[in-house]
DNA sequence: TTAAACCACGTGTACGTACCCGAAGATAGA
DNA sequence: TCTATCTTCGGGTACGTACACGTGGTTTAA
């Protein structure tokens, strides 16, 4: 029952003793409710100041019975899509260590083959009472209206994955793409030799977000620019994802450019361009793909892919929870723009990253 | 004061009424301490196991007026020893994020020079009361005796940076070397022609924790023997830090080996020998040396050096002291070997990289 | 002058758990 | 049979905060 005398306390009683007045006003001034003459405001906010008093979290979140409701909206995952799986995972995780803390995470799979899902699972979402949502913003037009009417609504919204300009979200969670495109170029120059040669493939369909590889590239472009080194630079569009489709692109590019030193593959499906290379026995070129995906690390196992890019797919999931978190229940400011680290994983190194 | 009816209750409350006992009686249970007919315990037992009772972390807390008290013991942050402000950063932002859960946390620094020292502290922390440590394992010896006293009173500790084997410490948290000088091979292979020549060059005091470098550079001369590659390995020693020292010891050594294409520096003094290229107008050789210290990344944005492996020093200490947080406060289990990822850093992606 | 309205503030209860005290009931010894 | 002791359990208070309600005092209107 005692406490230690030494312990300083702090806390609304404490505040309440020093103003000679109730907790109950101390209550309504640090909530700024009415019903408070303006001069014992005065002197409870300077004592607040004072005392630096930090209210107690666990305290306040175990009486304020709300539940605070988070809406996610990202795509769904599937074969093609098998990237989304890395930031549900970090989102789920986060998830588990704010439950306690009175957080509901409801989540909405988009397909990214059909505009229409995502439009309407947003008319769902704001159909119901939600305190703070994630989004994957992959299409921009409709995004936009959403988070129009999330500014409206005044429900916070932290973007992941790809940014939407000059908006008013929380925060962006994300790669930044051009210097991931500007790194892989310099790690496919030790390769190439003067005059030599690269290979930039896109393996895409329409509907992907282009402008993500399109900034890549435009990244390793601009590194040679930068280093003013002789290159011949060749790009193909590959259209049709599905493997027989990739590999008979391939087999064409690469009868015509058998002299490339390097591949660099704009997404994940380098996977594709590994498994064309074994196949067809092609002699060694140094290989640059993205992300830490199980197909594409068998390869990166065998020495067919040489690097790896990835951007912490599962911290971006997870940071997004945690930024609305931090906003909302801590009030804490979060940084707006927070760009996640570029890595390269090697045949070396794989085994110990963590997504 | 009414509660949605839907919501599943669950609470030491809910399992009381079930069991047609208190909510003391549910308590005793739970700690099980003593005071509980067999027959009864086993009733509240099958209950909690049924409604998966999750004890509610906050009010618990807030129940238990208790504190933890945590003790750090890491090396003293110096010019010779910049590295553990990275550690003590992470350690420091730990702690605030878990001060409102009752811990506290008490720093003890040791001179690196000064194995006293590091007794000294161990035994005045020995004398506080304390219910965890996080321990920077420099002086094997000297750790050993301490871990074997926390053994005998129950104190669980976690390692940090450096392991000691086959103790009994709940974790242990950081880079393994093996590995980061194998990585380091496959970079500088990169600029090794066949039949060509690198420096392996570790720059450190008897005192400094000379096994870390050791492995790493048995990491780094396995990559060459596992792929076959010829070529000439030099090792130098170089055991006069102050730059001027060093640069003597370049000098000899550059003289002799003006073939060299790649420099691998064992730890994160290859700022010396980036200064040193950089001031002899040395021609360009591929440099690669370890950790995120501003000087090496002054050189790195320079172009002389090539690549820095980091292991994240920081979420070292963070995740160390979280590691304590989660087992004593938590009652998780914690992964026993922690290591951290091994990252690449260079001129394009620095900018990005969080510690 | 008195009731109604309003302002400023105090009080009490609740959140879910920890822990202490004491009350029944059972058991044992005389 | 009566008391002493032990076992088993219920009840109460506390942790720091939120919020509803109540209370005393002042001002306003009839």
């Amino acid at each position: 029952m005692k406490k230690d005398s030494a312990v300083e306390l702090s806390g609304v009683k404490e505040i309440a003793r020093r103003a000679n007045v109730s907790i109950g006003t101390v209550d309504r001034v640090i909530h700024n409710r009415s019903g408070v003459s303006e001069k014992t405001k005065q002197i409870i906010q300077d004592i607040i100041k004072e005392l630096d008093y930090q209210p107690n979290i666990m305290a306040r979140r175990l009486a304020s019975n709300k539940v605070l409701n988070f809406a996610v909206l990202i795509p769904a995952v599937s074969d093609e899509t098998e990237f989304w799986a890395a930031p549900l995972n970090g989102i789920e995780q986060a998830e588990n260590e704010i439950r306690q803390y009175g957080i509901k995470v409801e989540k909405y799979y988009f397909d990214l083959n059909d505009k229409q899902s995502f439009v309407n699972l947003t008319k769902q979402i704001l159909k119901t009472a939600i305190d703070g949502v994630l989004l994957a913003p992959s299409f921009i037009d409709e995004s936009l209206a959403f988070t129009k009417q999330c500014d409206q609504l005044k429900i916070p919204y932290v973007l992941i994955n790809s940014d939407l300009p000059k908006q008013d979200s929380l925060c962006y969670i994300g790669p930044e793409l051009f210097h991931s495109g500007y790194l892989s170029a310099h790690l496919a120059n030790y390769a190439i030799k003067d005059n030599g040669k690269v290979l930039i493939i896109n393996i895409s369909r329409e509907i992907d977000n282009h402008h993500h590889l399109l900034r890549k590239e435009e990244g390793f472009r601009a590194y040679f620019d930068d280093h003013d080194k002789k290159l011949t630079i060749v790009k193909d569009d590959i259209r049709q994802t599905d493997y027989a489709s990739v590999a008979s692109s391939l087999k064409e590019l690469l009868k015509a450019h058998t002299d490339a030193e390097a591949i660099f593959v704009t997404n994940s499906r380098v996977v594709s361009v590994a498994r064309y290379l074994q196949e067809s026995d092609h002699q060694k070129v140094l290989l640059i793909g993205y992300d830490y995906l199980k197909d594409n690390l068998a390869y990166l196992k065998d020495g067919l892919i040489d690097f790896l890019i990835c951007q912490k797919p599962q911290e971006q999931g997870y940071k997004g929870i945690m930024a609305l978190y931090q906003n909302l229940v801590l009030k804490v400011d979060v940084e707006k723009n927070y760009f996640m680290p570029i890595d390269i994983i090697t045949k070396e190194n794989y085994q110990f990253y963590r997504n």
